[in-house]
DNA sequence: GATGAATGAGGATTCATTCAT
DNA sequence: TATGAATGAATCCTCATTCAT
């Protein structure tokens, strides 16, 4: 958006300002309603929150709710789907190859710590991955969790090779349940008792993970 | 209120009679009613299980369930509670002192086995204990949790008495946390997968728990 | 309902009493409800009709109604049924193989003055034929139709056995186009009017027919 | 209101021009309009047929819309008026004097063929004339209506001069009323059955105004 | 106690219409 | 003029809860 040359002659201009000025309203409005929704379904989860209250936190009429997302799962999506992007390019380099050769203390930091952050700074994206049950976001969801789930299992991969796939599915699994319980429980505290919690669950992971991990990287 | 002599006959006999009559009918009402809503809330969650649902399960009129009931939360927290009671009941022996003398993965052993049994057998049990968010619940569902929670923490007492509260309570959090998750994972497998999970569930506590308890226990 | 014997015992009594008024009062509700809707659907058309408003004209809440009916279109299919089956009974006789032997003039009246009298007294019947393109309504009521048409073709064969079943086919339906918009125009006006575009509804009919069934009918 | 000079330039020449232009475009606008909402009306019908799809279909904004129309109903009645307009100077030369001296067969031949011809490439034409029911519309299309029945009334009155004025509009109303209901046969089939749909249509009005018209065209 | 009808506030969604740009 | 965002009343329907019988 920056750089673009503008007002090159009065008629092309004003042909294309104004839309854009336009478009840049309603992008605007898109980003209100989804932090709008995510404040709700953060408070009261995705079944308890009504399209009417997300459309008063944002500020607007529910029409204008409607011009923009089809229906309430529609923005339950996208949000999800917007937050998995963030997070997905904000972990990209946690899991970069340099790290898979550091310790595995250090590959816990490098890998848990920005996806906490993000976690604590982005609550509704947890509230999301719980919406178990709902028709049609489970469906969504489950891409998001696979997601996960594949980086997981590609990391593990690469240090037990011997495992079969069944093994490396499970232990991914494991791995993603802790983290997902333990988050809960990271949320739920604030300040020193948080951190001790983010601690508690590295040491989980250490401890589970260094038997399965050490004698492929003792060489 | 019930059990109140009404004078309808005047024999005294029967005045004994009916009124217990009633209560056992009322018993046997409640217990309908409430593993009616014990399926309704497995299958679809509570927030979107509705008592009209609940009552056409139990085989009874909605005017019915609210003779037993003061509204849809009051049967989550009873239902909940019972489970709970019987819950500690079959698992007492589970925490029985002679367990705590057993080396570690017979110890996790006695105690996981019966309660993994329990929830596959009452997945209500856990479906309630998910409710996170619903409001007026999670406040009487924290004393289900923090029933459990006493109990892990009384074990881990004994294990490192030199601990202090904090982090007990941090470890037993983690704890459950961790089998909470897992739980999900077993429950949603079946037959030998399920077992796998089982038997990582167990791994996992293991590990983390061995550094734990074994100095102390070791002497 | 009538005859059945009751107060056999006291105990019988009640139970079988008390449903019964409950079934009554429900059934009442039923006819309340979808002879409001026939009001409502003959002012505004069924498309413009709102359940809120019929709901109203019948002096009950918006969820009553939906305690009898699943929704709006159920409605309109209910009460097109029990017209037409109502139309059915009603002109059940004016069918009867006895008029057929009757000369033209003389059966059209037998068919048409019950049906048209049918007509203006339940003006609704006509209303709901009218929904086009409602759907999930054209169905049913092509349904209604084609027994109609069934009816009319069976009375023409009769008359022109060498007639093809085509051309029975395309009869039919221009009577009963024929009809219908007579109907419309006979609705439309009152008294005098409204007698004389019967008269000529017959007119159209028997100038249309004569040359098709005297053949037949001459011998 | 158009075409108001707004002084832009000094020189006359455009002063005349670019209103015109602007007009032009108005009235391209308008008729891009009355087509798509032809359209949506024909497949819709008009009560389900919303001014966000006519303004879509036609490939400008709602506002746009409402730069030409107050409102939707005034869509449905330029729609119905130019198209009536069309109608009539399209048939203008079917009531033609010189078709009145023929025998009827041809008469009708004359009038109905290219009214049939129009209405088939036209069908929204008989789909705003069906909306009955809607308020407002019913009174703007009475006018309609009542276009088509003078004209009949007065092709009717030359043959029946010594009819009464309510007996012709009666015959001119059943004439109508047949056709209405016909066109909905015709337009309802294709090919072959429609066109024996359309004899079959001559056939009925043959029948039905022969003896009246006979008596005085046959000296 | 039991029944099932009754309630009515509330939720998702639509759409004719208006407004700022 | 044209745009498309904005509005908000209205619609269909649900459901926890109450009431008459």
């Amino acid at each position: 958006m920056p750089g673009t040359p503008k007002g090159k002659t009065t008629e092309s201009g004003e042909k294309d300002t104004a839309p854009r000025r336009r478009q840049a309203r309603g992008e605007r409005r898109i980003s209100q309603l989804l932090s709008a929704a995510a404040g709700v379904f953060c408070r009261t989860g995705y079944a308890a929150a009504s399209t009417n209250a997300i459309a008063r936190e944002a500020g607007v009429s529910p029409g204008t709710l409607y011009q923009f997302f089809p229906n309430k799962e529609a923005i339950a999506v996208e949000l999800g789907g917007q937050l998995m992007q963030r997070a997905n390019e904000m972990h990209g380099q946690a899991f970069l190859p340099e790290n898979l050769d550091r310790p595995l203390p250090e590959l816990l930091d490098a890998v848990l710590d920005p996806f906490i952050a993000f976690n604590c700074e982005n609550p509704a994206f947890w509230a999301l991955m719980h919406g178990t049950g709902i028709p049609g976001i489970a469906q969504e969801h489950e891409e998001l969790h696979s997601g996960l789930l594949a980086r997981v299992e590609g990391v593990l991969r690469t240090f037990c090779p011997e495992a079969s796939p069944a093994e490396l599915t499970r232990t991914a699994n494991m791995i993603l349940g802790i983290f997902k319980s333990s988050l809960d429980l990271i949320l739920a505290h604030e300040g020193a008792e948080r951190a001790a919690y983010v601690a508690e669950l590295k040491i989980v992971l250490l401890r589970y993970l260094e038997p399965v991990i050490t004698p492929t990287h003792s060489r």
